[in-house]
RNA sequence: GGGCCAUUAGCUCAGUGGAUAGAGCAACCGCCUUCUAAGCGGUUGGUCGCUGGUUCGAGUCCAGCAUGGCCCGCCA
């Protein structure tokens, strides 16, 4: 099925045709949602932009274009306003049949792409060793929402966790492991390292603060390069530990990932400085291998080169990114490559993408696009920490909000005489705390910075996750007390739409196909959050004004279609969100 | 010094060149004998950082300025 917009659009280039000619048929007709309801459901702004070149009056433009405009199967006759906006408002009949048909449609009536692509989304992507933080929370829950609506819409797509699995740090790693937890080498010891992050902070310290250990690990690094068994035992044991502990979170807040490190790419670092050098884009300076790229200066002035070799022949995180960008292209063969990565990394990207384009390794129909994130702040307005500067661990801030959720949750129960058993208040509690935290995060437009508060995400009223997840808790509430099976309500059953808050939800439910379409496009997750915010707002109003279970026949089973259909949206909605619904709360 | 991003109500934020700039929170006033009041309705609250420009029309586009954040050579 086409979007309601796109069909409209159709009409609009054959009114444009009709109406001035063929070279006019192109013209966007500037449709949009209207800005105000009173105004009916779209708008059509191009009037007044095509006064001047047909010299006529933009009023006239809009009336000459209406009367050749067929739309008597979708729209109530279409009005002109003010200076020339062409007002549209959906018929009651279409209204109906198209919630209807969205009724009867398992995916509530938004067929696959027809030209599905192969999207690779690089998100989390944490440092082996180090601990997850809110940093790579963002990422996670953006880039696996983003991963969610273009799998929805039929794309194939490939998510990959990039995790810091190499590079100089594990020097110090692998030295500080060997000399202070020898037995976890052995073969099969089943040892673990303890906390990794308080390991990774002693193996710094002593990195900074003992020069033996320091030549130590560099020596230890050129081992892992070249193969040594001992230090790649170590490596793999770091490795396999941290894996563990992001596994735990994944499985929580339930995210799938394809783990494919930086060290994957290894063996392709050699054939990337060739091609480079090859066609004459590589350059020696003071010692590395380098590109210089166009549109990038340092603090002097001078080019901003990309570091291909450093001087010692290692290579840096450019090169391996270059390396990953060829392999996604040439062997994952993807269409699409997005890269969900904070926006302080905007310069290396655009740098790297630069190179990539000028080596020629980008095909004509591969689009590569750094999906930017702002940096997590507290409340100061500072870097994200805790009170004593410590980093915030991910595990820490997810209990925090789920006992928070649980707190809230008892509260109400006591003060309702509510029992429950103590394995639901868990569970919701658990539901209500990670949905807090994704919405928090999803709902604002990702390129801002973002302000961390426990009390703001996890504050219940308002435009939160808890808000949706309760619209939902209310339909199924119907459902439980009325003993409806909202699967098999009865096949003759037709919509009735009859009060103002009725047909308000309607329009809004027929907008979801338009929001998907939009975030897979610019890839802004809140644009979805904000549809599912005010599709909660329009079925409280109607919950509020229209009661369902005691009005008559047909009304009553119209209305039941209404809530089962709201229900439904908010289920899909909230799932691309990564968030999952309860029954009861 | 250069680059990128931001600046909208007391606070946190939406806003696609279009009509009278919107939410949420906070504050105040109402609404539970009726499907869960984690709800609904109402009131108060704006020089859209500043100055110019483009346009029939600018919070939105362009230029300059101010303030803040992030980035700028062998870490990732």
């Amino acid at each position: 099925m086409t979007s309601i917009i796109a069909q409209i659009k159709d009409r609009f280039a054959q009114a444009l045709t009709l109406a001035f000619g063929p070279d006019w048929a192109s013209t966007d007709p500037l449709l949009a949602p209207t800005s105000n309801p009173k105004f009916g459901d779209y708008q059509a702004n191009l009037a007044m932009g095509l006064a001047r070149p047909l010299q006529r009056s933009p009023r006239a433009i809009a009336a000459e274009l209406v009367n050749h405009l067929q739309l008597a199967d979708l729209c109530d006759p279409p009005e002109i306003a003010g200076p020339g906006f062409i007002n549209l408002r959906l018929s009651v009949a279409y209204l109906q049949s198209q919630i209807q048909r969205r009724q009867a449609h398992p995916r509530l009536g938004i067929n696959c792409v027809s030209q599905p692509q192969r999207v690779i989304v690089d998100f989390s992507s944490p440092n082996i060793a180090k601990e997850m933080h809110v940093g790579h929370l963002r990422s996670t829950i953006i880039g696996d929402c983003l991963a969610r609506v273009q799998e929805f819409l039929g794309h194939s797509v490939l998510r990959l966790n990039h995790v810091g699995d190499w590079g100089t740090q594990f020097g110090m790693l692998i030295t500080h492991l060997q000399e202070t937890c020898p037995q976890a080498l052995e073969a099969d010891s089943g040892m673990g390292i303890g906390d990794l992050v308080n390991f990774y902070k002693q193996a710094k310290q002593r990195f900074d603060q003992e020069p033996e250990f320091k030549q130590r690990s560099r020596q230890a690094v050129v081992d892992l390069q070249s193969g040594n068994p001992r230090a790649t035992r170590a490596w793999q044991l770091l490795c396999k530990q941290s894996r563990q502990e992001f596994e735990q979170i994944y499985r929580r807040l339930d995210i799938t990932l394809e783990e494919r490190g930086e060290s994957f790419y290894n063996a392709y670092l050699g054939a990337v400085v060739e091609d480079l050098a090859a066609q004459g884009l590589l350059q020696e300076n003071e010692g590395a291998r380098v590109v210089f790229t166009q549109g990038f200066t340092n603090k002097e002035g001078l080019p901003l080169p990309v570091i291909i070799q450093k001087s010692d022949g290692g290579y840096n995180y450019a090169t391996t990114d270059l390396a990953a960008l060829r392999y996604r292209i040439s062997q994952d063969r993807g269409d699409r490559l997005l890269y969900v990565v904070d926006a302080g990394q905007s310069t290396h990207f655009a740098q790297v993408f630069q190179v990539a384009e000028r080596a020629g390794w980008i095909p004509a129909g591969v689009t590569l696009t750094h999906v930017p994130f702002g940096v997590v702040q507290g409340e100061d307005g500072k870097k994200f920490k805790t009170r004593s500067g410590e980093t915030v661990r991910l595990k820490d801030l997810l209990d925090e909000a789920v006992a928070r959720a649980r707190a809230d949750l008892e509260q109400r129960l006591a003060l309702e005489a509510r029992q429950e058993p103590q394995e639901l208040i868990e569970s919701i509690a658990e539901t209500v705390g990670l949905a807090a935290v994704k919405y928090a995060d999803l709902s604002q437009n990702r390129t801002s910075n973002y302000l961390f508060s426990f009390d703001k995400m996890l504050a219940l009223q308002g435009n939160t996750a808890p808000y949706m997840l309760y619209a939902y808790v209310r339909i199924q509430g119907i459902s439980r007390k009325g003993n409806i099976d909202f699967d098999h309500l009865p096949p003759t059953a037709t919509l009735q739409l009859q009060e103002e808050a009725e047909f308000t939800l309607a329009r809004h439910l027929l907008q979801l196909e338009q929001v998907l379409e939009e975030v897979a496009i610019d890839l802004y997750p809140n644009q979805l959050c904000l549809y599912l915010f005010e599709l909660s707002q329009k079925f409280n109003q109607f919950y509020d004004l229209c009661t369902v279970l005691q009005a008559p026949e047909p009304q009553r089973t119209s209305r039941l279609m209404l809530a089962h259909l709201t229900a439904r949206t908010l289920k899909l909605g909230l799932n691309l969100l990564g968030i999952a619904v309860l029954e009861r709360m």
